[in-house]
DNA sequence: TCTGGGGTCCTAGGACCC
DNA sequence: TCTGGGGTCCTAGGACCC
């Protein structure tokens, strides 16, 4: 009767590098190995925080987020080095290629840590033996260590692969829920951050199994829809499927910087503002995507942090346009208090593939043209409340020469005139 | 002389429409 | 002559994760 009852069961894994970042480096050069290295911005701009660190330093008390003078003050011997992404990008993609040379069910969540739905693989080999030789191959080839989780769903396997480090492989199954997950305490949850914690603790909550014995409803009465799934996943029911595609499915791209000082110098403001534009379009190049909305984040001296948005009535993906909304905002928003922190962000993202292919329609000749193409949309936008840049549906049939649409139609028109 | 930078998802209120 | 209920869009902010 229910598809669910039918459906088999998964086995997912859960697979998480360790200590990345610091990992990476190691590799590259091996003098460092089994030494005390933390991977951190730079302290002369305030950027001085630990972003990861090796488990030798870690046994000293090095912990993510902690400052590097501080860091270095638990453990005098601390190596610290800036973080190199390009590197760990290059690494990244050489550990998703070996996972995917098993199965292209695999959805990367973040530079390092992914998931796999082996399912149909394991009818032929043991997951266990499986999740074995990934290991043993990103370690031979990549010299990189890794823990993997084995769950029948995704946070299980996620819970998994956090409860031996480094190294670890830890198999989860449903009947074990009560002896290995119930008992640790909701903050290790994933989902749960402090305040979350501090809610359920008020409440009588302190593990994982507390939450799973709590009745829903109280539950969403507390912490809304996070509270009915939260229920779920502490007994153990996530229906997620492995996703591959999910990666490509970007809502937003922005940047941010904490300038070395704050300041209330518009100049430094909006040099500031002019690089955090450039950067943001050549990211969204790079993704050929365009966007529809503009926020711009301001964090003042005191830490206080807002963020101001506005949908736009048309695509943008161009520096030029980038900074004017930006710093539209910034003059509307800004309350002259000295800042710490500007970021951008382009969201209500559009494949520009589809958008482009409509954009040959209007081509132009020189940039005098270029300027009237774009009041002519300019002016359409408003006369339509809609975009020519906005993907039409019908138009997408390959070898589309001609507009097919009225309002098509009507723009063509309206420029050439 | 604390607390970077990249994201996602959810909520809540107001506008507006039916 | 006073006002239901549902839905969507927009904006701002909060929580969480790596």
């Amino acid at each position: 009767m229910n598809e669910a009852v039918h459906k088999q069961r998964r086995i997912i894994f859960h697979v998480d590098m360790n200590s990345f970042y610091a990992s990476v480096e190691m590799a590259y050069n091996p003098n460092l190995k089994g030494k005390p290295l933390a991977i951190a911005g730079n302290p002369e701009e305030r950027k001085g925080i630990v972003v990861t660190s090796s488990y030798e330093a870690r046994a000293k008390g090095v912990k993510t987020t902690m400052n590097v003078w501080q860091a270095k003050k638990l453990c005098p011997e601390l190596m610290v080095m800036r973080p190199n992404f390009p590197r760990y990008r290059a690494a990244s993609k050489a550990v998703f290629k070996i996972f995917s040379e098993y199965t292209p069910l695999v959805q990367p969540v973040s530079i390092d840590e992914g998931y796999m739905d082996v399912t149909e693989m394991a009818k032929e080999v043991h997951a266990v033996d499986l999740a074995r030789e990934l290991q043993q191959r990103v370690l031979t080839e990549l010299d990189l260590p890794c823990s993997i989780g084995i769950a029948p769903n995704k946070f299980l396997a996620k819970m998994a692969s956090d409860m031996k480090k480094p190294f670890g492989l830890t198999i989860l199954r449903k009947r074990e829920l009560p002896t290995k997950l119930w008992p640790l305490p909701i903050g290790d949850m994933y989902g749960v951050g402090e305040k979350t914690a501090a809610k359920l603790n008020a409440t009588g909550i302190y593990t994982i199994g507390d939450l799973a014995k709590k009745d829903v409803y109280h539950l969403k009465q507390l912490l809304g829809i996070n509270g009915e799934r939260l229920h779920n996943r502490a007994n153990g029911i996530d229906n997620r499927p492995v996703d591959p595609d999910a990666i490509y499915d970007f809502k937003s791209i922005g940047n941010s910087k904490t300038l070395p000082h704050d300041t209330t110098d518009d100049k430094e403001i909006y040099t500031l503002l002019q690089e955090l534009a450039s950067k943001v379009e050549q990211r969204m190049k790079r993704k050929r995507t365009v966007g529809r909305s503009v926020q711009l984040m301001i964090r003042y001296h005191d830490r206080r942090t807002i963020t101001r948005s506005k949908k736009l009535r048309y695509y943008l993906h161009d520096k030029k346009d980038i900074l004017l909304e930006a710093n539209d905002l910034l003059q509307k928003h800004w309350n002259l208090e000295p800042i710490r922190l500007l970021g951008i962000t382009v969201g209500d993202l559009e494949e520009q593939q589809l958008l482009a292919k409509q954009l040959d329609l209007f081509t132009y000749e020189n940039e005098a043209e270029k300027e009237k193409l774009y009041e002519a949309i300019e002016h359409l936008s408003s006369k339509y409340g809609k975009n020519p840049f906005i993907r039409l549906e019908d138009d997408v049939s390959e070898g589309a020469q001609q507009p097919t649409t009225s309002f098509q139609k009507d723009f063509l028109d309206d420029f050439k005139s």
